[in-house]
Formats: C-alpha cells, sequence, structure tokens
RNA sequence: GGAGUGGUAGUUCAGUUGGUUAGAACGCCUGCCUGUCACGUAGGAGGUCGCGGGUUCGAGUCCCGUCCGCUCCGCCA
C-alpha cells in the first residue's frame, strides 16, 4: 500500500486553508454517526481536525469505509478544507472542516484500555502499562515539546558562549561514596564492576585538567535510591564545568541559561534572589523555600529563654542548639482542633514532641500551653509574631537547630497548601541562589563529618585557615539554585590542589588507602597542573517539571519508572534468561 | 527500612450493621437519526470484588498475610 504523503498536520489548519485540497495522516480521536451525515475528528501531534462526509450517489463508497472507523484507527484521508457552518469555538481548527473525498484506512486498533482524553480519568499504573497510549494525549505531548524546547535552548546558550558538550562514560568506576550505585558486573573480570554514573563529576573535573576550558553535557544519571514525585532513578542532567572560574561567573553563566530557557518556553524569569543557607533555613525552614509566599518563620528561642517554668521548651532551651520558633497561621484562630491536629501529627513525623498553639481572637490570647506560661509571655509571643485578632500562631522547638527550623518548615508549606497560597501562581517563578552551605555536616548516627555537598567542594580559604573542632562552622563555596521550593540543582567552585583534597578525604575519615583506591586517579590528575576549577549540575526534569506546571516528574518523562522503580509496560526489572544468569554468576563469583 | 492511602465491569467509582440475583456513569456492541463536536435516541453484552488464608450458617464487607499503585519520613555526597 502507498502511503498517501501528508501535506499538513491535522492542528495546523486554519481558516487560511479554506478551499486547499490537503492529506492528513492521523488517528480517529472520536466519530459522530449523524445517520447519513458523518463526522470524525482526526488527531496527530498538533491537534485535531473534524472531517465531514456528505452523503450523495457520489460517495456512496466514503460513507461504508467511513462506517467502519473506530476510535485509534489510524487513517488517511484526503479532502479539501471549508469554512463550517457551525463554527466551533472550543479548538483552534473549529471554524473550518475537511471535506473527504478519499479514505484509507492504515492500520485498525483494539478499543484502548481507557479513553484517550485531555481530562484524564484512568489511574496512573494503568496509562503507564499503556504509555504510547497515554503519550498520545496532548497534555503530555506538549511536556515532551517543551522538554525538547528546554535541552535545545541549553545547548544554543552554552555553545554561544564557548563551552563544548563532551559525553563522558556511562560504564565508570563506582565510587561508593553519596547515594547508591547502580552496578554493572564485568563479565571479562570476574568479581569486578563499573557503576553507571550518579552524575560526571569527576570526568568533567578532569576534562579541567585537560585543558578543555568549557565543558557541558545533557546527561543521564543514575541514583539507586527511593523514589519521590520528583526524583527518578535515571534522571537528566545539565552538567557545567569550568577553568578559572569565581562564583560570580558561574552565576552569571547559569542565570542567563535558566532565563534564556524560560524565555524560549514563554516566560520571563525574574532576577535571582541570593540568600545564605542559614537565612534560609532560619526564615523558611528549608534549603530549597517556596518564596512565592512569605509566612516567614518566627524566632523565639531568645524570647522564651528564662521567661517560663514549661518543661518542653526549658528542655530545648538547655541544649546547645535548642531552637523554638513559630508560623503564623492568617485566620487560623477559626481552625479547628482536627486541623491543628493533622498538623501536629506532621510536626511529629518530621520529628517534633508536639505543637504549642496560640490564638489571637478579639477576646484574648489562648493557647494548648495556657498552664505553664504567663498572660504577659502569650502577649509577648503574640507581639513578637505581629499577631492580628483572628491568627494562630503555631509553635515548635527541637534540641537541634536545623531540626527545629525543618520543622517549622514543613509546617510552612502545609500551611500554604491550606490557605491555596500558590494557587493561580504556576508560572510565577520565583528562583534564588542558596549560598554560603557548610562545608562539613555531622551524622548524628555515626558521630562523623560528611560533605554537605561533595567532598570535591572547596572550603571558603579563612574558614579552613582558622578551622576549629567545629568543622560544621567551615563554609563551602557551594552553591544551589532554587525555583518555587524545587533543587533544580547544585554546584561549587571545586578543589584543584592535591594535598587540600587529600586534607578533606582524611576528614571525611577516608584513610590514604581508600583514597588512593578510589579517587587516585583524580588525585593523580592533580599532580600535573590542575586549574582552578568550578561549575554546577541542573536537573532538566525538574526544569521541564516547572515548565510544564506539573508536580509529577514523570509527565515529563516519555517512559518513567513507578516509585517501585519498575517498568510497567516493558515489566522491567525481570528475571533473565539461565544462560545469562550462569554467565553473570560466574562475573560475580571471587 | 517505616507511615498513610487506594485496589469492585474495559474505565472511573458507589456498595449501609456481614444477609436474596454486586449497582451507576462513561466506554464497547447493534439499530435509528443530514450539522454534530461530551451528538441524540432505543436496546444489548460485560464481574476471579488484587492474591492467599482464616472467622462465620453466610464475607466485596471482619481478621491475618501478601502483591501492586500513589504520597510522605528515612534515604537521595
Amino acid at each position: 500500500m502507498n502511503i498517501p504523503t501528508r501535506t499538513h498536520y491535522a492542528g495546523e489548519l486554519r481558516p487560511t486553508h479554506i478551499g486547499e485540497r490537503v492529506t492528513i495522516n492521523g488517528w480517529i480521536d472520536s466519530n459522530r454517526d449523524m445517520g447519513s451525515l458523518l463526522f470524525f475528528d482526526i488527531r496527530d501531534r498538533a491537534g485535531k481536525v473534524q472531517c465531514v462526509i456528505e452523503p450523495s450517489d457520489a460517495t456512496m463508497f466514503l460513507y461504508e469505509e467511513g462506517k467502519k472507523f473506530r476510535s485509534e484507527f489510524v487513517v488517511s484521508i484526503e479532502g479539501t478544507v471549508r469554512k463550517r457552518s457551525n463554527p466551533n469555538s472550543k479548538i483552534p481548527t473549529g471554524e473550518i472542516e475537511i471535506l473527504v473525498e478519499s479514505i484509507i484506512i492504515l492500520n485498525e486498533a483494539e478499543v484502548p484500555p481507557f479513553v484517550i482524553e485531555e481530562e484524564v480519568k484512568a489511574n496512573e499504573d494503568l496509562r503507564l502499562k499503556y504509555r504510547y497510549l497515554d503519550l498520545r494525549r496532548p497534555s503530555l505531548q506538549k511536556n515532551l515539546m517543551i522538554r525538547h524546547r528546554i535541552t535545545k535552548s541549553i545547548r544554543d546558550h552554552f555553545d554561544a558562549r564557548g563551552f563544548i558538550e563532551i559525553e563522558t562514560p556511562m560504564l565508570m568506576k563506582a565510587t561508593p561514596e553519596g547515594a547508591r550505585d547502580f552496578l554493572v558486573p564485568s563479565r571479562l573480570h570476574p568479581g569486578e564492576f563499573y557503576a553507571l554514573p550518579q552524575s560526571p563529576q569527576i570526568y568533567k573535573q578532569i576534562l579541567m585538567v585537560a585543558g578543555l576550558d568549557k565543558y557541558f553535557q545533557i546527561v543521564k544519571c543514575f541514583r539507586d535510591e527511593d523514589l519521590r514525585a520528583d526524583r527518578q532513578p535515571e534522571f537528566t542532567q545539565l552538567d557545567v564545568e569550568m577553568s578559572f572560574p569565581d562564583e560570580e561567573m558561574v552565576y552569571d553563566v547559569m542565570e542567563s541559561c535558566l532565563r534564556k530557557v524560560w524565555g524560549d518556553v514563554g516566560y520571563e524569569l525574574p532576577k535571582f534572589l541570593r540568600y545564605s543557607y542559614k537565612e534560609v533555613m532560619e526564615r523558611f525552614g528549608s534549603d530549597k523555600p517556596d518564596l512565592r509566599y512569605k509566612l516567614e518563620i518566627i524566632m523565639l528561642t531568645e524570647k522564651l529563654r528564662g521567661k517560663t517554668e514549661f518543661k518542653v521548651f526549658n528542655d530545648v532551651l538547655q541544649k546547645k542548639q535548642g531552637t523554638i520558633g513559630a508560623v503564623v497561621v492568617p485566620g487560623g484562630a477559626a481552625w479547628s482542633r482536627k486541623q491543628i491536629d493533622e498538623l501536629t501529627e506532621l510536626a511529629k513525623k518530621y520529628g517534633a514532641g508536639g505543637l504549642v498553639w496560640l490564638k489571637k481572637t478579639d477576646s484574648g490570647i489562648d493557647s494548648s500551653a495556657k498552664k505553664f506560661l504567663t498572660e504577659e509571655l502569650h502577649s509577648e509571643i503574640a507581639e513578637a509574631c505581629a499577631m492580628k485578632a483572628g491568627d494562630m500562631a503555631l509553635i515548635a522547638c527541637h534540641e537541634k537547630w536545623s531540626r527545629a527550623y525543618t520543622i517549622l518548615g514543613a509546617i510552612r508549606i502545609e500551611i500554604a497548601k491550606r490557605l491555596e497560597l500558590t494557587k493561580g501562581k504556576q508560572f510565577e517563578f520565583v528562583p534564588l541562589w542558596v549560598v554560603n552551605f557548610p562545608m562539613f555536616e555531622l551524622d548524628e548516627e555515626s558521630g562523623n563529618y560528611n560533605a554537605m555537598h561533595h567532598p570535591f567542594t572547596s572550603p571558603v580559604v579563612e574558614d579552613w585557615e582558622n578551622r576549629t573542632e567545629d568543622l560544621a562552622a567551615i563554609r563551602a563555596r557551594a552553591y544551589d539554585i532554587v525555583v518555587n521550593g524545587y533543587e533544580l540543582g547544585s554546584g561549587s567552585i571545586r578543589i584543584h590542589d592535591r594535598k587540600l583534597q587529600s586534607e578533606v578525604f582524611d576528614m571525611l575519615g577516608l584513610s590514604k588507602a581508600e583514597q588512593e583506591k578510589k579517587f587516585g586517579f583524580m588525585l593523580d590528575a592533580f599532580r600535573y597542573g590542575a586549574p582552578p576549577h568550578g561549575g554546577m549540575a541542573l536537573g532538566i526534569d525538574r526544569i521541564a517539571m516547572l515548565c510544564a506546571a506539573t508536580d509529577n516528574i514523570r509527565d515529563v518523562i516519555a517512559f518513567p519508572k513507578t516509585t517501585s522503580m519498575q517498568g510497567l509496560m516493558e515489566d522491567c526489572p525481570s528475571p533473565i534468561d539461565p544462560k545469562q544468569l550462569a554467565e553473570l554468576k560466574i562475573s560475580i563469583k571471587n
């Protein structure tokens, strides 16, 4: 069968095409049989258009063929575009229709397991199993087109600035710091393994040593960790590295990149805010705050010190890092016991013992800790929180500084959700840099220090030189980009000095032997003239989520995995055949 | 690893205190219909109540286990 050559996409036909003879190839979206008058819509990736078969002796054969149409048949039709007598203002092609003159059914289709329509009703697992059907929906096609626009925009941007895209290996050395690696057994070297990259971090640094100067790559990365609504086991990063940079140079190239990306998909990105890690934690209770709304946290630690007999507060205040803070719910005095209980449960999930509420009304101030706090203290708290009559403050505390603010941050987000503070703001973007992260983080379980960013991050020189036993006080030359509550990516100025790198490894508890074994090749590279360098990595999937206004990462990935890391369509992972397995066993053995 | 929540027709769901033959809407099939576009209209087919076990005269419903989806905590240098 000759496949007729398409002249137009269905969705692009407009009144300017009236009178033209066109050929459309696509899927039957719906058909409406009026007896002897037959309407059907043809859909392709550009949209859909109505076709009509009118009765006459000459077109009887068309009518008979058209009667056979069912949903999702693949057809080719030829006909003439004409103005509709009854226009449909709801669709872009609504002013015209195609008067059908020829029909070819290219392929039939079984009744699909769910109706393919924009207002999706089927559950996600069913849609994932039949992903090829779900992907026929205009919104998912639009998301993939947005994603294409984003990567195209990024490549243009970095190309114009003299960056070159270089591919790095997918089979690399396992470096089991950080996230779990996906491992690939080596057949030729039994007992040895490759790992899939969690990031091309070391390769890109070595490219700087090699003198490539400005590198970028749009690259798949893999992490064998549990999933979330915004996290997949394989994800796409924009990876960037440059030689001889300072922070401002990185900020400039990344900011202008994102501004161009957003512009190319149709939105204007405002000026980036800049906050220190400490400031975002203390004001918003998160290192990736959504700043489309305020609801700032109010510090009460010093306000309450020595002023109360309340054991819950006093126990916390005795600890070095003990922190008490509050978030005000505008109009929250009207909240029910049940609503407050739900917030309390949320706080407990994040490690709080409970929540104290304090309501201010025209008749005075009431609180759940009334027995323990004086009336005067009630007023002081209300004043510190700048409460108006009708407001409620939710007070939480924890002996650990960052935990206290994390609890308050979670409450802040939940309040915003309940008050619908982001409603209608899905295309309002508030980008910010979070800077001055601590270099090290104390792991409470082991008592060891971990790198907060990664072990290749350069410390702030003066902090490093004046360091004490409190390693958490050392700041890193690291930075994150955050937009609307999503960490879009992070980066740093790297260590390029072999000795310093080795000292940092020491502090992280890596013996010299381990350093040599795991990172020897990198330390070796640093022997031969490593330039100062730094860069960043951004999550393309999350950028696409924001631009597509979805909070589900699966909506911007063609073939995503479920939260238990399965591919429902292809059914993977899956057992392998015995021969493969036998060979694998040999590879793993020893 | 943990918590919550869901799993009933092709799909989305309802199903009361455990009680006769498990319902609705959409979809599907057949007929009718010349301006529909969520077409209308008349009729019809369609069920391993996720799976396994238990309690009971009797289980979609109660109990135990298990699998799967989603969300979250831990985790994600």
